[in-house]
Order: structure tokens, then C-alpha cells, then sequence
DNA sequence: CGTCACGTTGCTCATAGCGCAACGATAAGC
DNA sequence: GCTTATCGTTGCGCTATGAGCAACGTGACG
């Protein structure tokens, strides 16, 4: 195939790319005609509008109405059903859990929020010697843990009360003032991450971060935790660069992406 | 274009539609080869091959790993994401979605009428740790399901027999029988929501609301869905409560009901 | 009533993309 | 461990294919 003209990658089909290409811009516009169209590709308008047409047999895009515009089409939607039918997040999650934990030698864990408390779905050990109980199946407290705090973000604010019980203590740090945990939320949702040092156990040590999914919303959370001489405020700060990364890889993966 | 010895229809690129084929072969497989696809289009694996090639530079398929098989991508799931980000309906509902699960710790759904099923633009999971089957973006039959029943409601009567195919039975409770089902959709009608206990899927149960537009049409469905055993009757009838009261809400944003 | 811009459609030509065949790698089988 | 089969992948040459052109129908606007 040649490719001369353009930034036509080798091995692609030009027709083909160019409908992607339709498509990204529909994402991207909501809506648009075949001039319009023809004009981000730099083709002609017929070239175009035969491009739509095959999309549109699809169920891709459609038309407004006779004669008007194209927007994306419902069969995307059926599409991405397929797609998300083998997607979860445990699944999309475990071979970056995997390199976090390799790379910062500490335990990492998935968790999602479940009947007022997180629940832990998945756990990869770190490389460390000394290693935590398996948190997996457990129901740990939302408001004494990094993973906790990072899922109670992802709720509406009037629905915090609810979910929340009593603050119970479970040591001299765990915040139990709801005060004092909103705008420790705040925070979290400010930052995009969260951190717990001794607030569940003395001694334990946890960041958590986000994980969205297509629409934006907390699904999920990973975190990482060791005991607390092994994550001094300064290394927290380099690890949780490395967890909001990977985080985000995940998010990614779920088919989080701003535009 | 010359269309002598396929049936590509009158206007459409070849190759295209051959791309867009591999993604519906994909999505009803999960997972395919190039020779596979291939063997599906009927042209040689090459041809295949440089198609899904093209696909995969705009993340609409990737490979399980080098040399290895093909699924969708997460690119469809963005492309799914500025579909319904374009759709009111899922706008204005998502919200009222999120507090209805939240308050009844059960799944909603949002879906409207397509091509003589029930097509589901919108999910949101309950607060309960065991996730239902995502349908968002799947076809379910109209009449051995809440939605399906809220949905039909909103034809005009003569248009329900060309919308009805036969009525297969999914299990013991489906109703398949049309003069049955014509006096459940009267039910429904005057009450204003729809049951199905047990009639898709055994041990699945689902109530289900009308969206109004400005007009007064119904132009999609909400539904609240659970296991049978955590939706017996008693409790259904409070969780119909908050479920009109949640689609009422969304109709009211849709403009209906002038106030 | 004219003008303009839109989406749509025959027509023709060259080029894009198809089939072919060969390659490297992996896995299975004797 | 060597053969064999099968997979995904890649150069090559020919031709069907799809791009560009220009014209058409339609609706909006002044």
C-alpha cells in the first residue's frame, strides 16, 4: 500500500481509517454533516457521504432527521454492550496491580463500595517479606481507610450520611468527626488521591486512588499499603505518583478518556 | 459501484463494511483470529488481517496478547460513552438513576424501544456487592420483561402486532400468549408500571416505569431489577413508589407536565 | 423569485486494496 | 528433537474498487 501522501500508517486501509476517523469526530462534535466531514478528512463530500452511508447501514451513526445531520447510532451502543460483557474490573485491573506491586514492593488491593463498607475484590502482594493479612472478601470501614475515602468521593454528598454509620475509632488517628471527614473528602477529591496512616490499624499505612469508568464515575479503588516505617511521608509521595498511574491505566482501560 | 456478485448494498464501501462486519462478528464471538474472521467475510486471511489492523490503531479491537486473538477495544466504550452523553434521555435520567439505586440498593435500568426489542442505554448498579449482567447496549425481547411491557405501552394498538414477533417462552411465567399479554399491558397502562417475576430469567425480577416527553409520549423506560429473592411482593410495592417517583422526575426534566 | 448551501447520485479513471504466496514463529505429534 | 501443521504477518502485482468530479433535487433565506 502506498502511502506518500498522507499519515496513513503502513499496513491500514485508507477507507476504512477514514470512517474511524468519521466516527472520532462525531464523538467529538455530537453532531455534523457530510460537508463538515468531508472537510475534517479532506476528501471530497461524495467520499464522505458514502463513508456515513456504509456507517449508517450499521447502525453507527444516524441522520437527525431526512436529509440532516449525522450523530453516532445506538449500534455503538450495542457494540460496546459485547465489549463490557467481558470487561470487569478485577480482570482489567490485575496485570497493573501486578506492576504496581512489583515496582513499589508493597501490597496492592482493589476494593469497591458494598452495603456501607468496601469491599476488597483482589490483592497482589508485594515483594516484601513482611506481608498483611489477605484483605479479599473482607468488609473493612469506609471512613478508616484510603480505599474507603476514595470510594465515599464517588458518592452524592446526601447520600454520605446514610452510608455512613458511626465513626467508630479504631485507633488515636482514625477520624471520627463527620466534620472533619468531609473535609478531609474534600481534600481527597481535590488531590485524586487519598491517604490513611494509622487511622485503621497503627502501623498500616495506605494510599488510594480512583478508578472511573466510561462515564466518569468512582467504580472502584487501588491501593496500595505497607506498614508505616516503610512509607514515611516522602516515599508516599513518590508512590502515589505511581498509583494514580496506574489507576488511570486502569480507568483506561474501562474506557475512561477525556476529550 | 458495482454491486454484481455480493450483497453489498447500493452506496456503501466495501471495505468498510467489511470492518464494521469483523466488529459485529467479534461482538457476537468475543474472541476470533484473523483466519477466522477471514473464513466469516469470506476473503483471504490478508485482507482480514490489514482490516483489523485498522481497527486496532483506533482501539476499536485489541489483541490478548502478540500473535494472539482479537476482541473489541475500549475505544468502542468512548465512542458508547459520546453516544449517550448526546442522548437527553440518559442525560437528564443518569442522576435520578443513581439516587434511585442508591436508595433501593437495587440495579437500574434505562431502555427504549429499537427495532422491536428493548434497547438499554443506561445502568446503573445497586449498592449490593454482586453485580448483575450488564445490559446496557443489548437487545431484550419486549414482552417477557418490565421494560418491554412499559415500552409497549406507548405504541398505538395496531402497531403492536408488527412490533410483536412470536412470543417465545423464556421460562414457566412468560407470557406468551397475545390476548394475555394485550390484558397485562391494560394492567399496566392503568397502573401506571410494569412487573415481571421470573418471566426472562428465573429468579429475576424487574418493576418498571414510562418516561414522558413534553408530548406526553413514552419514549423510554426506567426499571429497578433484582434477584426474586431480595424483590418478593411486599417489598416491590414500596420500591414502585420511589420508581415512578424517579421517572416522573425524569419526564418533568423532559419537559412534560407544563407547570 | 433568485440564490445559496445542503445532502445525494451517475460517471469515469487511477489508485487503493485485494488475493497470492512466502515468511517466521509457535504448538502439537510421532 | 525433528517434522508438520497452523497461526499471524508482510512484499508484490493486478484489477476491482472507491475517490473525485459535476450535476441534481431540495429546502432556507432574503
Amino acid at each position: 500500500m502506498s502511502n506518500v501522501t498522507a499519515g496513513v500508517p503502513t499496513g491500514s486501509v485508507q477507507s476504512v481509517d477514514r470512517a474511524l476517523t468519521i466516527l472520532e469526530q462525531l464523538a467529538r462534535h455530537g453532531e455534523a454533516g457530510v460537508t463538515e466531514l468531508a472537510a475534517g478528512l479532506g476528501v471530497h463530500k461524495s467520499t464522505a457521504f458514502r463513508l456515513v452511508a456504509t456507517l449508517e447501514q450499521h447502525g453507527l451513526v444516524e441522520q437527525t432527521e431526512d436529509r440532516g445531520k449525522y450523530r453516532l447510532g445506538v449500534g455503538l451502543l450495542r457494540l460496546a454492550g459485547a465489549t463490557t460483557a467481558r470487561l470487569d474490573v478485577v480482570q482489567e485491573a490485575r496485570p497493573v496491580s501486578r506492576k504496581l506491586a512489583a515496582d513499589t514492593g508493597e501490597t496492592v488491593n482493589v476494593a469497591v463500595l458494598a452495603d456501607r463498607a468496601a469491599l476488597y475484590l483482589d490483592q497482589v502482594a508485594g515483594s516484601s517479606a513482611l506481608q498483611p493479612h489477605n484483605w479479599v472478601g473482607q468488609h473493612i470501614p469506609l471512613h478508616a481507610t484510603a480505599n474507603g475515602k476514595v470510594l465515599l468521593c464517588g458518592l452524592e454528598p446526601d447520600r454520605l450520611d446514610d452510608t455512613l454509620g458511626s465513626l467508630a475509632a479504631y485507633t488515636d488517628m482514625t477520624i471520627t468527626k463527620k466534620e472533619a471527614l468531609r473535609a478531609e473528602l474534600d481534600r481527597v477529591r481535590a488531590q485524586g488521591y487519598a491517604v490513611a496512616v494509622d487511622e485503621l490499624e497503627v502501623g498500616l499505612t495506605a494510599a488510594a486512588a480512583p478508578i472511573l469508568n466510561a462515564h466518569g464515575d468512582v467504580i472502584a479503588s487501588m491501593s496500595v499499603s505497607g506498614p508505616t516505617f516503610r512509607l514515611p511521608a516522602a516515599r508516599i509521595q513518590t508512590v502515589v505518583g505511581q498509583l494514580v498511574e496506574a489507576a488511570t491505566e486502569v480507568s483506561h482501560r474501562l474506557g475512561w478518556g477525556h476529550r
